[in-house]
DNA sequence: TAGATTGTTAATCGATTAACAATC
DNA sequence: TAGATTGTTAATCGATTAACAATC
């Protein structure tokens, strides 16, 4: 309804607000202060209530913010009341860690089918799905209505697949190949890149150590 | 050796200079200019100046950028030439996956272990690896001098088992477990929090439909 | 040398934090 | 009503982009 843009960044925010409402909705919580919830979430109080009122605003001046509504409404914003149809590409490792991940499920990610181009896997049950041929997936996608693609293919192949699902009306991907898509810009795509995460914490590691090595005053 | 603290923005984009530029590397292209880089990555040719020169200046006015040296520069910086070895804590569909995803060795990540606590899964060969008790994961990670460990457990038993890592330890822990860990400052986490991240997708895709709805001039 | 392109300073933009008036 | 805490404006901080002098 309001026309603003959000940025990224709050949104970002958004699942980790939505994780810990619902922990303390789950231990019977029911208000809570901003400022409570900064010390919880090691977020300053400030932040959160601006990224609230990027919504409008949830709370209530003097007593803070109801749980359980809070909880519900940040659902509601992130769109968890809606269900989202996925397909799965490449069936290797990942993409059935991915489909036997069932957490998706409780929150409207329903998994409806799963492909790949190996002719050895074809047939054999993921969960409760047989693969199927990547072949048909065009088809599949259209007539199931399908959101999102879960691409868990090696990169070579990532971006032609791609450029298939958008012809064929996904709206979304979530993009596990190790390369850049390129998709129009009304395609949403949501990038895990493991590696990049991997070498990042690389970085980290090292630099805390020659830094703890090197800090003048530290030696001996 | 410098001294000026490097930003986490920075720090995230390297991997992706690091990408492109091998496969610039592979393409047999020995120079590129910070414009040329900008087309193709679709970043401000600005913004991958000023990225470099954080960590001194790698190239040459008008010239421009050694493909080869800025790749193994770039690689140096976040620490490939090293390597680290690590456990995966949780032998479950996702733990073997990253354990047999080979693409992280190739970047010095040496895969050394494998724990659970489900007795079932004891001496299951994984890789090459034998599923380990939880029990030995302690001694474990002393005896072998284990840098990273890769948490693909429950969030029930994340935090507890992140302590006793701590403890024994361990210098960076790749996390995800979808609960925020409680660690020293000084111990790296690296959080892949797929459902955040597949919670994101799902609330850009139904930004995207509501507005492309409601743009006011779009209307039929 | 002239042309190209970096390295770096300055300007802008956006995100975070602080402050406080509004109000429950 | 007085106290608490939000919603919101203003101030600050940091990151990105623009501009240009240095220099290969």
């Amino acid at each position: 309804m309001d026309n603003k843009e959000i940025s990224q960044a709050v949104i970002g925010r958004l699942p980790r607000y939505f994780r810990y409402l619902g922990e303390l909705k789950d231990e019977g919580i029911e208000r809570i202060s901003s400022q409570e919830l900064s010390d919880i979430m090691k977020v300053t109080a400030s932040q959160i209530r601006q990224d609230f009122n990027n919504f409008g605003g949830f709370g209530q001046q003097g007593y803070g913010y109801k749980v359980e509504y809070l909880y519900e409404e940040i659902g509601r914003i992130l769109g968890l009341e809606k269900t989202h149809d996925l397909i799965i590409i490449g069936a290797g490792n990942l993409g059935q860690a991915l489909a036997n991940y069932m957490n998706f499920e409780r929150r409207g990610f329903l998994f409806r089918g799963i492909f790949d181009q190996n002719p050895e896997l074809y047939g054999k049950k993921i969960r409760n799905m047989e693969v199927r041929p990547m072949e048909e997936m065009e088809s599949f996608v259209k007539q199931n209505e399908i959101d999102i693609a879960v691409l868990t293919i090696p990169k070579a192949g990532a971006v032609k697949v791609a450029e298939r699902l958008v012809d064929n009306g996904i709206k979304g991907i979530w993009n596990f190949a190790h390369v850049d898509l390129n998709v129009p810009k009304e395609i949403q795509v949501e990038n895990v890149h493991l590696s990049d995460s991997l070498m990042k914490l690389a970085y980290n590691i090292n630099r805390y150590e020659s830094e703890s090595i090197q800090t003048p005053g530290s030696s001996l």
